[in-house]
DNA sequence: TCTTAAATATGATTTTTATCATATTATAAT
DNA sequence: ATTATAATATGATAAAAATCATATTTAAGA
């Protein structure tokens, strides 16, 4: 449902919602290792999502990646369709194409509902909301 | 979540649990195809669930695989739990080793509760459940 | 304008997952 | 007993996902 990669993003990005901005901006170097995540394999997530405009970054002495405002405003499945694609997250749980609401395979109706839940809340929770629960220490980054 | 060798597996069984009985038990070459698994494949994933008791087996002529009553009625998560193991289905949806309740991470009280309830309906569901609602055409088997 | 520090682009390697192939073993029917 | 048909065990190959490496480009500061 959800990958690796995706997984590893999230966190890059609550990261640097938590640490980065305009003028505070991050080195890959220096995101890596908190978070827990090769250095490489950070780098390569977190270009992907600042050419997707998810992120911002810039290039040279005092670059690295951080969060605008508007980056910060955006619900967490902009994450998940880049890294992911759409279809990961919607596609049938035993993979049917044929099924629909129409003709629901037999898994559907014990799951959509609960699926639908967690879709609903990745579109609707943003970064920010993700930060503030942190901040107020309701949740935590560990590792 | 779910692995796609669960997915396969899940739907294999649900075919026996349509097709099968002690009395008429089924090849894995007769298996393959209506549900669209390659034959190679099935069979390893079958012949795991058999060595576990999850589905049942005789070798030889007329022999095949088969789902006996007590094999029906056992609950789908018996299925995932052989295939991709307790942990794949358990773990935090950002692989974090230490978020539990007590320190949850930030993704885990949007996602927790749908989670719960998933699980909770693998854990209920029997196969015969599925078969049920497929007979009265409330759910189908396609592909 | 030169140097340095950063992202970017690209692609290679490794690991995991999915898929395929086959020799062996068991059992029913002849 | 012999034969044919099925699962079983085992391992090989292929594809995908995860991880690593590096040359190139951009921008800041001296």
């Amino acid at each position: 449902m959800v990958s690796n990669s995706s997984k590893y993003a999230i966190k890059g990005v609550l990261f640097l919602a938590l640490h980065s901005n305009e003028e505070n901006k991050i080195a890959v170097k220096d995101i890596s290792e908190p978070i827990n995540v090769p250095q490489a394999y950070i780098a390569k997530l977190l270009q992907e999502l600042s050419r997707e405009n998810i992120i911002s970054s810039t290039r040279g002495p005092k670059g690295g990646f951080y969060l605008s405002e508007e980056n910060k405003n955006q619900p967490i499945i902009n994450i998940l369709k880049i890294i992911d694609g759409e279809k990961r997250l919607t596609s049938c749980m035993l993979s049917l194409e044929k099924c629909n609401e129409d003709k629901p395979c037999p898994l559907h109706k014990i799951l959509s509902a609960s699926r639908k839940e967690i879709l609903k809340n990745f579109e609707r929770k943003t970064i920010n909301d993700l930060v503030f629960d942190m901040k107020k220490g309701n949740s935590f980054l560990p590792l």
